[in-house]
DNA sequence: ACTGTAGCGGAACGAAGTATTCCGTTCAAG
DNA sequence: CTTGAACGGAATACTTCGTTCCGCTACAGT
């Protein structure tokens, strides 16, 4: 798009993005893509993959930090926020679920042998997590009977939407979104089941597929 | 269990349901599982796979006719049901969600060229639900701006909970639909979003993967 | 201008997985 | 006994994928 655009080495720093950029979309809408279709997407060759990372596990590990990333800038920035405490809320869960950061790290979580960052990089998220829920039904605009870890299964089901394009489904996204909030704030009934714990949640970690 | 089991007749009979059983839960588990998964979960040769079924397309069909007799049955209890309009609502929806059977033919459809029986069933289905849901919304216990269709896409949101083992799953899952009927009675706000159209749900049945 | 090489496209390779077939075995029924 | 329905599971014939390899191209540094 800009001038500087001829040169080898622009093209190849153009080319580190267009990948990325693909490997995401790709591995969002497919956690077991091949990785030739990450090349496809991106209009690249194979080799333009692996000359930047050794292996398909490395580009995964990439990817799910990067996603990390992208959660933990959205969660600092409602921790931050002191506005309203349920409209921060409601804007934390509805930016999750806008970078679709969630889901790549739940997908790819488990694919990869975990690094000792990720592993921190994902407490911290914790933490932050804890932080903004902790505020909000301090502040009484959630229901007592839901939990942190409720959270995570709400972006879960809000994720499992996947009907029509990307555009449609963003918007039916929201739309399940909302009702889920709406769910949230009242306090009409009990809720049955116990909540999940961090055990159960940090077990996607695990080896398995 | 009975007396006449002893006898090739009768282990063949057995061996009848325990293939049929198995194959649900295997698929449940991964609709992608290879047929081998099933004799082993079954406890059997593949050849006693292949002895009933032709190839794995027609066991998928069996599987996914029988999903859908299953959630006609639940659907016929409630259309019959008149008591209270709100509790059958709920107990329908429970009941769905018990018998995974939304899971089954959703995963399934797409996955064999479906036959005209199939077609049929699922279009008499439909037509249970919207009497369902009709009923429910007539009455007022429902919000206005949820539509029939949107029902589809709770099941398919409380389904998506995939965390423990197969009786954690079942708790969850109640915890996480009480939820979402909660958030389908209250008005306190306008769901954004088009609710879905019947072609988007009627895709599912396309080629694809 | 010249050339070494970074960067790349894509065919080739080998390992793994899978639907289906095939063959030898078993055992109850006649 | 004999026979064949029912079966276990190895063998077959593909397909799929991660990774490597082999040339080719065009820029960077001289």
């Amino acid at each position: 798009m800009t001038k500087p655009m001829s040169g080898r080495r622009a093209q190849a720093a153009r080319n580190d993005e267009v990948i990325l950029r693909s490997a995401r979309e790709v591995f969002l809408a497919d956690p077991s893509a091949p990785i030739a279709a990450v090349a496809e997407h991106a209009g690249v060759g194979i080799s333009a993959l692996y000359r930047r990372y050794p292996s398909k596990e490395d580009l995964l590990r990439k990817l799910c930090a990067d996603g990390l990333a992208q959660y933990t800038a959205v969660a600092e920035a409602a921790v931050t926020d002191e506005g309203d405490p349920w409209e921060v809320f409601e804007r934390f869960m509805a930016g999750i679920v806008a970078t679709r950061s969630s889901s790549l790290v739940r997908h790819l979580a488990g694919m990869f042998t975990p690094s000792e960052e990720l592993y921190h990089a994902s407490a911290y998220a914790g933490t932050l997590n804890d932080r903004i829920f902790e505020r909000a039904q301090q502040a009484g605009v959630i229901r007592p009977d839901v939990n942190v870890n409720d959270m995570a299964l709400i972006f879960e089901m809000v994720e499992a939407v996947t009907i029509g394009d990307e555009a449609r489904r963003r918007e039916l996204r929201g739309r399940y979104l909302a009702l889920l909030l709406d769910g949230i704030r009242v306090s009409s009934s009990v809720l049955p089941g116990r909540a999940p714990e961090d055990r159960e949640l940090s077990s996607r970690w695990d080896p398995g597929t």
